[in-house]
DNA sequence: GTCTATAAACAGATAGAC
DNA sequence: GTCTATCTGTTTATAGAC
C-alpha cells in the first residue's frame, strides 16, 4: 500500500482515528474500525506505527495541536497597543473566524468532538490539548478583550467573560444537533452561519459597552 | 441483597450507570463494572432489569428526564404576562438556579455527562432527552426573553439568543476542568459560583438592553 | 512496511440452581 | 430476586512470513 499520495498511510490512519475517537469515543472505537476507516489497512498497522492503541490517541492530540496552530497561528505576544475600537473590530473578526471554522469547515467537527471528549476525561491528552492549543488561544482573547475595555487583560473579571464568549460559539458546535432540531433547520449553512453570527456580535459588542462603562 | 433502604436495588443500578455512562462513555463502561458500583451488586441482575445494556441506557435517560422534572418543575404554559422588569429578574434567577444547579450539585456532573454524550451521539436516547427536558425549557426560556424584550418568543433571533445564554451558563459545566486550570482554582466552590454569576448577569442585562432598544 | 495467524483477556447475554 | 457457571463473539497485542 505503498503509493504515491500526498496523504501517507499514517496520517490516513491519524484522521480516520481523530474522526472515529471522537464520534464514538476512544474505548468504543476499536483498532480493526480505524484501519478500515483509514482505506482497508492492517489492523496490525497500529501497533508497528503508534506502539498501542493508547499512542495513536497521543499522535491524535498532538496532529490536532499541530493543525490548530496552522490554521490560528497565535499572534506574537508583544501586539501594537490598538485602540478601543481597533480591539473590539479585532475580536469580532476573531469571534467570526472561530464561529466559521466550528460550524462550516466539516473536519472541525471531528477535532471538537475529539477535544470535548478528551475533555471531561481529563486524562494524559487534556494536558497536551490544554498546553498545545487552549491556554495560549485563551490568553490572546484576554489580551485583546482588556484593550477593547480597557481593563485589566488577566483580570478574573477578564478571563471568565472570555470564556464566557467562547462558551456562545462553542454551544453552535456542542449543541448543534440540538439547534438544529429547535430552528427546523436541516443543518447548519453558511446562511445559518451568518444569522448565528448576527446574534454573536451583537452580544459582543454589547458585553463590552457594559465593561466599558462599568469596568467594575 | 432485599433490604429496607428506600433505594431499590434497580435505582442503584440506574444511579451507578449515569454516572459510569457519563464520565465514561456507554461502550467504554462494562455491565460489570456497574453492578461492582452499585454495591456489588451481580452482573445478571442488569439483563434482568432492563434487559440488556442498551435497555439500561434508555432507563438512565428516562430517569434523567423524571429527575429534572422534578428539580426544574417546568412552568405553566399561560404565564401571567410580566412587565419586562418582572421578565427580567425572573430571567436573573432561571440563570442563577441553572447556574447553581450546574456547578454545585454534585449529581449535576454525572447528568451533565450522560446528556452530553448523547447529544453527540444523537441515537434514540437523544429522542428521550431532548423531548423530555431540552425542548420545553427552551421554550420557557423564550418565553420569558421575549417578555423582557417585548420581541416575538418565537424568532429565530429569539431562539438563537436564547441559546447562546444558555452556551455561557454550559461552558463553566463542560469545560470546567479547563476554566479551573486557568484561573488557578482548586475547584468551582460557592464563592467561584458567584464569581461567575456575578459576569453571567451583567453579560444578560446587557444583551437584553441590546435587543430591547434595538429589536431587529 | 505490510500481511496472516493467533494468543490471552474480556465483553454481553443466558441457562438454570436456589 | 439473586446467584454461579458458561457460551459465543470480539478485543488488543504480538509473532513471524514475505
Amino acid at each position: 500500500m505503498q503509493d504515491n499520495d500526498p496523504q501517507s498511510t499514517r496520517d490516513l490512519v491519524i484522521a480516520a482515528a481523530i474522526r472515529l475517537f471522537g464520534h464514538q469515543g476512544y474505548e468504543a472505537t476499536t483498532v480493526r474500525q480505524i484501519a478500515l476507516a483509514a482505506g482497508g489497512q492492517n489492523v496490525a498497522l497500529v501497533s508497528y506505527y503508534f506502539g498501542s492503541k493508547e499512542g495513536l490517541r497521543r499522535a491524535c492530540a498532538q496532529e490536532i495541536v499541530a493543525r490548530i496552530h496552522r490554521i490560528f497561528p497565535t499572534a506574537p505576544d508583544e501586539m501594537p497597543a490598538a485602540g478601543q475600537a481597533a480591539a473590539e473590530r479585532q475580536l469580532e473578526t476573531l469571534l467570526s473566524l472561530f464561529l466559521d471554522f466550528m460550524t462550516q469547515v466539516p473536519e472541525a467537527e471531528d477535532l471538537a468532538a475529539f477535544v470535548l471528549r478528551e475533555l471531561t476525561e481529563s486524562g494524559e491528552v487534556f494536558d497536551i490539548l490544554y498546553d498545545g492549543v487552549i491556554a495560549d488561544r485563551h490568553r490572546q482573547l484576554c489580551r485583546l478583550w482588556g484593550q477593547a475595555t480597557g481593563t485589566d487583560p488577566e483580570s478574573e473579571t477578564t478571563r471568565l467573560t472570555a470564556f464566557s464568549m467562547l462558551g456562545q460559539v462553542l454551544y453552535f458546535r456542542i449543541g448543534r444537533p440540538v439547534v438544529v432540531r429547535r430552528l427546523g433547520w436541516s443543518g447548519i449553512a453558511p446562511a445559518e452561519t451568518e444569522q448565528i453570527k448576527k446574534i454573536l456580535t451583537t452580544n459582543l459588542s454589547a458585553i463590552l459597552a457594559a465593561y466599558r462603562e462599568d469596568p467594575e
